[in-house]
Parts: structure tokens; C-alpha cells; sequence
DNA sequence: CTGTAAGCGAGACGGTACGTCGAGTCTTCAG
DNA sequence: CTGAAGACTCGACGTACCGTCTCGCTTACAG
């Protein structure tokens, strides 16, 4: 029951099942699609799947990261609203796309499979929060941004939106959903000034 | 074929599916639970679920509607700040426990199936949504909330960081993030007021 | 766990299965066949076979006892040497066709499965040896038969050369062997009368 | 692609495996080895395996020629019922273990190996066939086998009630059933002489 | 008050995919 | 430059559920 080793891993064989496995949960869709299927269209044996990856989410999830998900180093102009802007706006642009659906699946997946989940979080959510929560901090330092709060939360408040409509579909995200975002959250809801007898 | 006639529908067949469905998305997890699982537990034909429901996510839907849910009218004490915390809290308070986790379960079954998404948003989400936006509406009336937004907005901008965590599980959901939630919200992001040199 | 319900069976399914079993075994052969080939050749589900036999050669134990063996009732014309050698006839021809090449695989798959080794002895050759043993515990009552032999071990005199040239392939069987065996059996092999001079 | 060179060929590490042959078809039994079984329990590479033999059945068919079988050189002791019955006997000890089980194997792999076949048959079977119609036909010109028969007939009525038992498992080999088959082969199964009105 | 047609528990059916095993081939690396 | 190690493609294994389809058996309305 050793590991395999990877050194005598074939790389085409790698290659070609992420791309199967893209391709594949981009058209039938995540969830329609089998270790089979992707085995088959990758020219590989289903064995080869499982000797390097624990499920079809853990080998979509790769997928993701090695064939759509751009590096996203977060943008830094000086103005923290205007990078905000840039960077969700992009987000936003991806998930309207193909890869939105298969991220919904691989979030899907990841509901009853807790390794998926783990991993999930460690490869795509958590480098992109903290290259963001660093961008924030320096906000925070140039007077851009509140001191007093809580930037895990304040991400949260940011990204929520978006996600809520990926996975619940009310609406489609949209690229200038950012925009209104982060207008409401820099803003605030409170009313401007009270137009008669404020203090 | 025509429809089966609801007249005809052994109520007692009914509620014993709908139990089991919780109960059994409750612990194996709705993912591990097959319609055959609950049809031997509820000690009832398949068929017999597949005549009154279309999908494993159906049974569970109506499951979580009529024994986990509450009927949630929104609360109105005047204070929009007030109501939207003991809504939200309410809201967190389910989501921590295991129902929080079958409705996860059924946002990933949705991903892939629109009659279910469908279904879910009309009887769970736009209830919900619709109450508060009222509530919404009457704090704009009021000069509590800010008249130039989108509601819809707004609401996405309130929930969208609960169901983050419930889904990405970077965190749990716990029973303050409501208050922190809201306080972020309506104060907004900006600093205070820049400490030296503002008009 | 409980075994299924044999009134609630296919009888349809039931054939078919045992019709594919028999012309694969015959064509690829017993060893070339899989379950699975002979479920898609039944137009069949793999599981409707797992649910009635054991093993693949459970089924084609059946298949050969349904569509292949005669009900083979021993003859008896009064004469046990003429009997014996009609019934051995029959015996070869069948052996000499592609049938003796099925019964051979299940020969070779009852050397590992002792269930399927014993279902064997009970349903193919018992039933004949029995059939033999009566006919001639009767030749021995009628003096054509010494008395003083076992007849079990009789049995397997005149049987075993047949399957000793169908298992071992050293020469095929023939429908003149079972001629000579019973030549060989009932005349024995000493020496007629020994030339000159015996005592 | 010419045939490795024999002069090479790692002598250690052939016996090895003929060694792992020889115990796995023992006890987990011949099906139930397989060739990356023996390789790993040989400490062998499963391609050195494939260099010098062309199926499991042909490595375990050199394992029992160098492992298991004596060399059986055909006893001549002036007697030949008495030199038959040594050597049957020795056959039959031999059947009785666990060699007995594995041959099984062999026979069963051979059904459908059709070069598997021919070469137990000429490494096993021919020899021991060869030697012992030598000594039958010294029998014959010494007067004490009838003349008229053919001896590869007679062997197959001596060896066949062994392998009868052998191979279908009615009932186990014994040591006394060489001295029963000789003594009704000789013999014959005529009655003695009629009790009332012979000559 | 009695057919008869529905819903019901049960579970067999044709399928699809699962995750595993082993076959036989091909590649890498150490001695 | 052989041989161990083992990754590769492929095919089949036996199992789990899918959603559909009979089966008899209540059960309740219509004649």
C-alpha cells in the first residue's frame, strides 16, 4: 500500500485527464459526468485515475486550478476601491462563464466529502483570501479602510454576494454586481443625513 | 397517465417519508442517502416516492419545509437594525445545527438539477426574501436604511457571508457573525472620518 | 438478505440467460466468457444473474442441464453389455461435440469452487451414475455381472477412460472407445489361456 | 525481439519463483494465484516472469516437474500386476496431497491453454505413459497381458478411474483403489463361471 | 353491498457507474 | 544491459442505486 511514485508519473496521461475531466464537467456538467467518462475520453485506464486522485472532485478541482484559474495576484493602484473593482470584477467574469458551473459542482461536491472540501479551501479560497486580506491591510494602513473590523468578515461581506447567487441561482452573477457591492459595503446602508433635524 | 390523485394519498405513508428523508439526511448525509434508504425506513414501496415526488432533493425539500423550517414572519419592533439581527440569528442558529448541513445538501443537489432549484428558491428562498425586503421597504419609509439601493441587493449583501461559511465551510456559522454582519454593513467600510486634515 | 422471490422470476430472463450462457460457452468458449458478455448477449442486467446463481458456472451448469443433457434414462434390453455399450455411445458422441468442451470448462471451474464442484455432482452425475449403478445391480442379479465387485468403482472403470481423453486431450474421445473399454472391462486383460503348459 | 538469452538467465531468481508457484498454488490454491502474487512472493518483477514463460499455468507446470513429480522410472519386478499396483499406488499417495490439488489446477488451466495442453502432456503425461506401455508390452511378450488389446487404452483404463476422482471429487483419492482397479481390470467383470450347468 | 380501480408494500427488472483486481506491456533506475 | 520495481491500458469483477415495471393486497368510491 505504498503511495505511488510520482516521479515515475506520465505526465501526458496527467495532462490529458485534467483536460478530459474540464472539458467533460464544463458540457454534460460536474455532476453527469463519471471517472468513467473522463477515463475514456482521456485514453486512460480508470486505475490511473484512482492511483492519483482520491475522487472526480478531487481531479476536477485540479483541473480547475491548472486549466482556468488565472494566478490572481491581487492589483495594487494605491486605491483600494478601484483594485477591489478590478479584482471582483474578474471573479465575476469567471463565474458567468463555464468554469462558474464547474466551480458550483466542485462546491457541490464538496458539501459530503470533507478531504474535497479541505483541499478545495486550500488550493483555490485561501491563497486568493489572503492576497486579498493583504491588500485590505494595507488599506487599512493608508486610511482606505476601517480599522476596527474584522477583514476575514469583511471578504466575506465582499465575496458572499457573488457566490450566493452562483449557488443559489436567483439571478445570474452579473460583472457589474461588483460594483453595487462594493458601493453598499464602503457606503453603508444607513440613510445619508437625515434630511430634517439631525443632530 | 394521468397525475395520481392526491385525494387517494395515504397521509401516514407521507409523513413516514418525509421523516426519514430527515433523519437519514441527517446522519449518513444527504449525499450517502438513496431513495431505496428511505423507502425501507419509512417502510414504504419506492415507488410510492417517485409517484409523489421526482427527485431524492424533492423529498428532502418538502422534508426540511415542513419539519425543520419555521415560519419565520419577520419580526418588526421598529428598529430595522433590531429585526435584522434576530432574523439573521435566527437564520445562523439553524444553519449551525444538522438542518444547516441538510440544506446544504440540497443547494449541492440543486446544482445540477433546475426543477429542484426551482423549487427550492419559490419555497424556501423568496418566502424569506420577499419578508424581508418588505421589512426593507418599511425601513426606507421610515429613514432607516438608505433609499438609492437595490433590496434584492441588500439582502444578498446580508446573507451572502452566512451562506458562505455554510458552503465553503472555511469557518462555521456561528451566532454572532449576524451582528457583525449587520454592523459592517450599515456602517460601511469607510474609515470614521480621516483622523488630521479632512474639510 | 433475504434470498428473492422465486415466483416473482422472470422466466423470460430466465431463458435467455441460459441461451447466451450456452452459445458463448460454445463459441469464445467457458474461460472467455464473462458475466458481463453473457448479460449484454441475454439483454440482461449483470445483477439478474448475481441474484439466481453463484457464479458463472452455476449458470452454465444450468444451461447445460436445461438445453444440452438429455434425460438419458438408462436402457435396459436384458442384455447389460449392449445396454452399457449404448449408453457409453451416447456418452462420447456427446462429449466429441462442443457440448464436451462446456462441460469441460466446468470440470475445470468446480476444481476451485467447491459449491459449484458439488451442485455438479448433484445434478449431472449422480443422477446418471445412479441410473448406472441400478442397471447393473440388475445385470448382477441376472448373472451378467460379477457380484463380488463395487459397483461404484465399476462406474469409474468403464467412465473414467472417457474423461481421462476429454480432460487431458491426449487423443479425442471417439464412438468406438466405448466399445473397447467395455471389452477391456468385462473380458479383462489376462491372457486368454495361458498357450503350453499352465498348471 | 529475439528470446532472452537463456545462457543469462538468473538462476536464483528462476528458482525463486518456481518455489512461489509451488506454494501459492498450495495454498491459496492455483485460481486463486496469481502472476503478481508469485512475482511479489518470488521477489521477482512481474516481467521476469514473462520472459521465460508464457502463462501462470506454465510456471507452475515446470514447478510441479521440479518440484513435486519423482522421476518415476517404472518398476519391473518380473510381476506385472504387482509393479502396476506399486506404481498406481505411488500416483495415487501422490494425488491424495496437496500436488494432487495443484495438478487439478493444471488440467483445469489446461481446457482452454491449448499450448498449456500440450506441454503438460508431453513434460507430464508422455513420459509416465511411454514407461509404462514399455513395461506393458514386456508384460505382453512374457505371456501375462492378453495380446489383442491396445495398451494406450489399457493405460486409460488403469489411470482413468484415478483421475475420475481426481477431477470430479466424488469421493477422494485412495491408496487401496489402485489394488481394485487392477484386480477389476484384470479380472474382468464377468461373472466367474455360472454356478449350475457349466461344464 | 359490491365490483373495480386506485394507492400501497414489495421487490425483480434493465441499466450505469462504482472502486478494485489482475493481465500483459512498457519505462525507469540500480548494480 | 539485466532485472526489480512498478506505472500503464484494458477488461472484468461483484455491488449499489437508479427509475420502471409487475405483483397481490387493502381500501374507498360508484353503480
Amino acid at each position: 500500500m505504498p503511495d505511488p511514485n510520482p516521479q515515475r508519473r506520465n505526465e501526458e496521461a496527467r495532462k490529458a485527464i485534467l483536460t478530459a475531466a474540464m472539458e467533460l464537467s464544463t458540457d454534460p456538467g460536474f455532476q453527469a459526468t463519471s471517472v468513467e467518462a473522463i477515463a475514456k475520453r482521456a485514453g486512460v485506464g480508470k486505475q490511473t485515475i484512482y492511483r492519483w486522485w482520491q475522487s472526480k472532485g478531487a481531479v476536477v478541482l485540479d483541473a480547475l486550478n491548472e486549466l482556468a484559474l488565472p494566478t490572481m495576484s491581487f492589483p495594487d493602484t494605491g486605491d483600494v476601491i478601484a483594485d477591489l473593482r478590478t479584482q471582483l470584477t474578474g471573479v465575476a467574469t469567471l463565474l458567468r462563464q463555464s468554469e462558474g458551473r464547474v466551480f458550483a459542482g466542485l462546491v457541490s461536491a464538496a458539501q459530503n466529502d470533507d478531504s474535497l472540501s479541505r483541499t478545495m479551501i486550500e488550493t483555490i479560497l485561501q491563497p486568493r483570501v489572503d492576497a486579498c486580506r493583504e491588500r485590505l491591510e494595507r488599506a487599512q494602513r493608508q486610511g482606505q479602510l476601517r480599522r476596527d473590523v474584522d477583514l476575514e468578515e469583511v471578504i466575506e461581506l465582499l465575496y458572499g454576494p457573488l457566490y450566493y447567487r452562483l449557488l443559489f441561482r436567483t439571478q445570474p452573477v452579473t460583472t457589474d454586481q461588483p460594483a453595487q457591492i462594493i458601493d453598499l459595503a464602503f457606503t453603508g446602508l444607513r440613510p445619508k443625513r437625515s434630511r430634517r433635524g439631525s443632530p
